[in-house]
DNA sequence: GTATCGATTAGC
DNA sequence: CTAATCGATACA
């Protein structure tokens, strides 16, 4: 299978985000190769989305996002995790997807040594756990996916008969009410709530 | 300059 | 529930 062309990433994230569900996320090539279906993801619209790392304008650090679609941000979250997303739109929009699981398909075995963990299922069940398993971090961060060792599946995207849902976005505090969630129904892989839930996501106490 | 908050997770 | 730990942000 090819890496998906530049051209499916120059698309508004939200598009790219219900586009990328079940296709193959893979790092390397060879023996060595790891790589899982996509189940989880979000979107995100640069200046337009207050929940977006780029609202506020470019920094050092969300810098990727600014450039071409097709490459991988990775920003460090909470001052330990790693989180992985693709660049999408045209140059500037600086809209991105986040990937927040995967379903284990290759090298499973190293997974299983990165994260400490032997459930399959949770080897790259939710953001910070994706980069863990995949052995990816800041350095990574710019890697052209069209490219590189680091690159999504062409072909059609293997759902596995279940259908896309959608909810809002986990984790923010901001424009909380956009759904822009999208992940596989019911799948064991899959972060947080697996079923679409209307709504703001209850808030948790204590602050 | 200091204080606070995250696109999170593992562990009590 | 909390600690971990650092870039970005808010504010004196």
């Amino acid at each position: 299978m090819r890496a998906l062309p530049r051209r499916f990433y120059a698309r508004p994230s939200r598009v790219v985000a219900r586009a990328l569900l079940g296709r193959l996320l893979v790092r390397g090539r060879g023996r060595r190769r790891l790589s899982g279906r996509i189940v989880e993801v979000e979107a995100y619209d640069g200046a337009r989305d207050p929940a977006s790392h780029a609202f506020r304008g470019e920094t050092a650090r969300n810098r990727t996002m600014f450039g071409p679609p097709g490459h991988a941000y990775i920003y460090v979250s909470y001052g330990v995790h790693h989180c992985l997303n693709v660049v999408t739109g045209t140059p500037g929009t600086a809209a991105a997807v986040l990937i927040r699981a995967l379903e284990p398909v290759a090298g499973i075995a190293a997974m299983r040594r990165r994260r400490g963990l032997g459930d399959r299922e949770r080897l790259a069940r939710g953001p910070g756990c994706v980069t863990r398993a995949l052995g990816l971090t800041v350095a990574h961060d710019g890697l052209d996916l069209t490219s590189g060792p680091l690159w999504i599946a062409d072909g059609p995207p293997r759902r596995g008969g279940r259908r896309i849902a959608r909810s809002p976005r986990i984790g923010i505090s901001r424009a909380v009410a956009r759904p822009w969630r999208f992940f596989l129904a019911g799948h064991p892989c899959v972060s947080g709530p697996r079923t679409a839930g209307r709504g703001v996501p209850t808030r948790r106490t204590g602050r």
